[in-house]
DNA sequence: CAGCTTTGATTGACATACTTAACGCTGCTG
DNA sequence: CAGCAGCGTTAAGTATGTCAATCAAAGCTG
């Protein structure tokens, strides 16, 4: 049993999609029927509880008018797409407290140790993605 | 059992496979093996008894040098979200300028002047999310 | 010919995607 | 206060994806 370790990038998909839907005022039963899946299983992609498949994230990409190459990246294609080239340097010394520090969203994220490296990187997509409006 | 609508679409999409496969001149065994999925359910998906998941897609597409837009098209990408345009450029800015102030992922995101205070929430929703692991 | 290997296909069991019907909570309206 | 309406979440069930074991047929080797 390897399950488990891609929870973090279902999550990041999860985070995306509620943040998106959420910018756009829907709600879980709004979006529900627009994509013609239960609200139900929504909460569930939504909060990472599980992986949705082909036909879902077409249905959700379409109902939030989203571009599906992004959508498609969070949901763990980031291996061949787009290659944004996230340079990632070193692994950093793990700073117990973020007291002492810059302070841009990009670099709070960044210095944030209770998160993931996919959940940063799902974190500033959100963000970026909301700059570009 | 709304008996064969979609098979149209998923039968080009093992056929798609399957042509691959044999012009790469690899057994489904052998494929199997590369992509860590079984041998039967390639079988299987090559003739369109089932619709594959993302994973399982992605090994495929790996496993045949597949270009990863050509495969999601005929996995049924092919058809919905329209327009998109997606004029990405990527021209990021990255102009940060960073109001000197507190360091936390919070307080940033509550500085953050470019963001409405919907998309401070949504990010903030997400966020503390990811916390709550 | 028997025996070994490799091929694609099938079966049965299990894990995961997905649905429908509830639940508890918050905010209103009378 | 009761009562309704909306929200997100949970519970229990069904449908589908996925695997390990197995199969019959075809190609070799001796």
């Amino acid at each position: 049993m390897q399950g488990g370790g891609w929870s973090d990038q279902v999550n990041a998909l999860g985070g995306f999609i509620r943040a998106q839907r959420q910018m756009a005022k829907l709600s879980l039963r709004e979006m529900a029927s627009m994509t013609r899946v239960s609200n139900a299983y929504l909460s569930q992609v939504e909060r990472g509880l599980h992986q949705p498949s082909l036909k879902v994230l077409h249905s959700i990409a379409d109902a939030l008018q989203l571009n599906t190459e992004q959508l498609l990246q969070q949901a763990g294609w980031g291996g061949g797409v787009g290659a944004a080239a996230a340079a990632n340097g070193g692994a950093e010394p793990a700073a117990e407290e973020a007291s002492a520090g810059p302070c841009s969203v990009e670099e709070a994220v960044r210095a944030e140790t209770r998160l993931t490296e996919e959940q940063k990187a799902a974190l500033l997509g959100v963000y970026r993605s909301f700059l570009e409006s």
